[in-house]
RNA sequence: GCCGAAGUAGCUCAGUUGGCCAGAGCUACUGAUUUGUAAUCAGUGGGUCGGGGGUUCGAAUCCCUCCUUCGGCUCCA
């Protein structure tokens, strides 16, 4: 006998080689039917994996994160199944579970992929899941895999049994398709009820642009119709969220093809916005020893050569602009460091001037991939809310720390609560892709560290995602539809003083050389805005809303009222639109509502007579009628409140 | 850059297998209406169907090519 302790701490016995299957039947018909796979001792398991010892026990449901990824998983090798038998010799790359489904790289031969041929997949994987067949798990040696491959003439699969080692390989087999997989696997086919193909994309074998390139197949699946039917909708609303679509119909920012792709055109409402963030975070910097400074678009390529850029990111740069007399080589900023340490080196520094803290919302032109270029978060011309700090060594700390500080109050302020901080560390297996010595590289990612662990940040450490200088701590937000994107950013950097030759004299009159902070709380407004508007479906908070208020004149003869609240609104700073169509009062609410104005004042016979406004908030209707100083006193009042 | 998909009026979209002069709603403009909490009515504009080339008696529709956009991959100072 074997004892198996459940989640509550409960145990119970059974007979050794006992699977959770059976377990599951022995507690309730009902919750064998609705699980998926089992926690074994922490690990996930086949349902139908004989136990031999006492273990801690956790059946895993559909609705179960580890479940769902099975569930996923097995759904990957009910596409693979489909994908072999409507596509003989079709070969396989490979197939994991996603945060949403599952995807599978394969070689269809030069095939193509059709939308026609998702549905035709879908409905050959729902026949196949109807068979409910079993997932079968063998323990193979590797000569057999090799074997097995080898006569399937696989050859992606036979790379990935090449990084294996003899005794923990394992198939799966389900119907006629056999895969090399670790598992784990829900028991049978069965269970898979609604099955979406969703796209297609190209993706290269290992993620090397230099080798063969795939199909990747993306798909979603369901143990139940009803539960698709919301994810679809689910998606679509979150494509209504969508920065791009809300930007058009806002009248925020546009593109034109003529100005050139990814190079993003600001429209009134969209500089509004902007204008009222770089004041918000000016103000912030201010209060925090921010020094502004101003500086070109452009920088001599020796300017380049000497940061390192040059060398590194040179062809892969706009090309440079030369001057037609002399031919000196001007490069388009690709970033705003290099000048700001120029500034530093203006004149001597003690230690007693340290921290220097530089900030600039600075615009830098970068030359992405075209494939790459994506609305607001991926463009080619943006602008940093970028500062550099020189400090003393013994300084860093404190400095990151405020700057963690920093970071956390702009995401307060505008909500973002659903962050997560990655530290950035060099890969150590591979640092010659790193500049700077070792040294450095430690203290710096010393420092990055304590500072966030102080700070109380719950922090995901990534290797190998360092910055070539420097290691970094970043702050990712999600999109609409889950995808990461990184925000702020704070890097330690010893390489750029190194390369600047920067110095400061120190109280025992030596030279030293400081350490820079690299940082930016919003990224880049551009990226920023466009997380923005899909955090807030366009519906932004009052004191950045570009239109905060708008005046609904009842006709135009009360347009005169109307125009003395506006003057009084403007005379507050106020941003106000007075709607003096000749239009009904519900066709100017409508209108005024999907413009998303928070506050709606709507004045006729009565208002203008009691020097009164009938308030509308947005998506709260109506509000009642108030004194329009009072209403200013209370807006300016939220205002400041938010802030 | 690579794989796949798409591009019709300012916007959202219709346009059967190639066949009258390419359509609708909103927007814009003109006029009427003077309106009380999510769409007043009428009229008028507006398109080399992304660009170029080809097949055809005939192309928005089929083929080639380029551009842009979208979903991914790669990359991201």
């Amino acid at each position: 006998m074997i004892k198996i302790t459940l989640p509550d701490g409960a145990q119970r016995e059974y007979n050794e080689g006992v699977t959770s299957l059976e377990i599951a039947q022995s507690i309730s018909a009902g919750l064998a039917k609705a699980v998926v796979a089992a926690e074994i001792d922490g690990q996930v398991w086949d349902l139908t994996r004989p136990i031999t010892k006492d273990v801690a026990f956790k059946l895993l449901k559909f609705e179960d994160d580890n479940g769902k990824k099975t569930f996923w998983h097995s759904s990957a090798h009910l596409m693979a199944e489909a994908l072999e038998s409507l596509y003989p010799g079709v070969k396989f790359g490979i197939g994991p579970p996603i945060e949403a489904g599952y995807y599978y790289d394969v070689d269809l031969g030069g095939r193509k992929f059709s939308d026609e041929e998702m549905v035709t997949l879908e409905k050959k994987m729902l026949e196949l899941a109807a068979k409910d067949n079993q997932y079968i798990r063998t323990e193979v040696s590797k000569a057999d895999a090799v074997k097995y491959f080898t006569e399937k003439n696989d050859e992606y699969k036979l790379e990935l049994i090449d990084g294996l080692n003899d005794g923990e390989i394992t198939f799966y087999q389900q119907g006629e398709f056999t895969d090399l997989c670790r598992g784990p696997h829900i028991p049978s086919t069965g269970l898979i009820k609604a099955v979406k193909i969703l796209s297609i994309a190209g993706a290269y074998w290992r993620g090397d642009e230099s080798r063969q390139q795939l199909t990747r197949i993306y798909g979603v699946t369901f143990p139940k119709q009803a539960l698709l039917d919301e994810h679809m909708r689910l998606l679509e609303e979150a494509k209504k969220r969508d920065h791009r679509k809300i930007g058009k119909e806002l009248e925020l920012f546009a593109f034109s093809e003529n100005v050139g792709m990814g190079l993003p055109l600001w429209l009134p409402k969209g500089a509004m916005l902007r204008d009222k963030l770089v004041d918000f975070l000016k103000r912030a910097q201010t209060k925090a020893g921010y020094l502004p400074v101003v500086t070109p678009h452009i920088g001599n390529k020796k300017l380049y050569v000497t940061s390192g850029h040059y060398e590194k990111y040179g062809k892969d740069s706009f090309q440079p602009i030369e001057t037609p007399q002399e031919g000196e080589q001007f490069f388009l900023k690709p970033m705003n460091c290099p000048h700001h340490c120029e500034i530093y080196k203006t004149k001597p520094r003690s230690y007693k001037d340290l921290p220097l803290r530089l900030a600039e919302f600075g615009t830098v032109y970068r030359y992405e991939q075209h494939g790459e270029l994506h609305g607001l978060t991926r463009v080619r011309g943006f602008t940093q809310d970028d500062a550099h700090l020189f400090c003393r060594p013994d300084q860093l700390k404190e400095e990151f720390c405020k700057v963690i500080d920093l970071v956390l109050y702009v995401f307060r302020a505008l909500d973002f609560q659903d962050f997560t901080a990655q530290v950035s560390l060099r890969d150590p297996e591979n640092k010659t892709k790193y500049i700077g010595s070792d040294e450095n590289w430690d203290r710096a990612e010393k420092a990055i560290i304590e500072s966030a662990a102080e700070k109380g940040l719950t922090t995901v450490v990534e290797l190998g995602e360092a910055a070539f200088y420097g290691p970094k701590l970043d702050f990712m937000v999600k999109d609409a539809i889950g995808r990461k994107w990184q925000l702020g950013t704070i890097q330690v950097d010893y390489n750029l003083p190194e390369r600047f030759e920067l110095e400061y004299t120190g109280a025992d009159n030596q030279k030293h050389r400081p350490v820079m902070i690299h940082r930016a709380p919003f990224g880049s407004l551009e990226r920023f805005i466009a997380v923005l508007i899909e955090h807030c479906a366009g519906k932004f908070p009052l004191w950045l809303s570009p239109e905060p208020v708008a005046i609904l004149p009842i006709s135009d003869k009360f347009h005169a009222f109307a125009e003395e609240v506006q003057a009084k609104l403007m005379a507050k700073n106020i941003g106000v639109f007075l709607d003096d169509r000749a239009e009904k009062i519900g066709k100017k609410i409508r209108d005024t509502e999907l413009r998303r104005t928070p506050y709606m004042l709507i004045v006729g016979e009565k208002e203008a007579e009691t020097k009164t406004v009938s308030v509308r908030k947005q998506g709260h209707g109506d509000q009642g009628a108030l004194d329009v100083d009072q209403f200013i006193t209370n807006l300016i009042t939220e205002i400041e409140s938010m802030i």
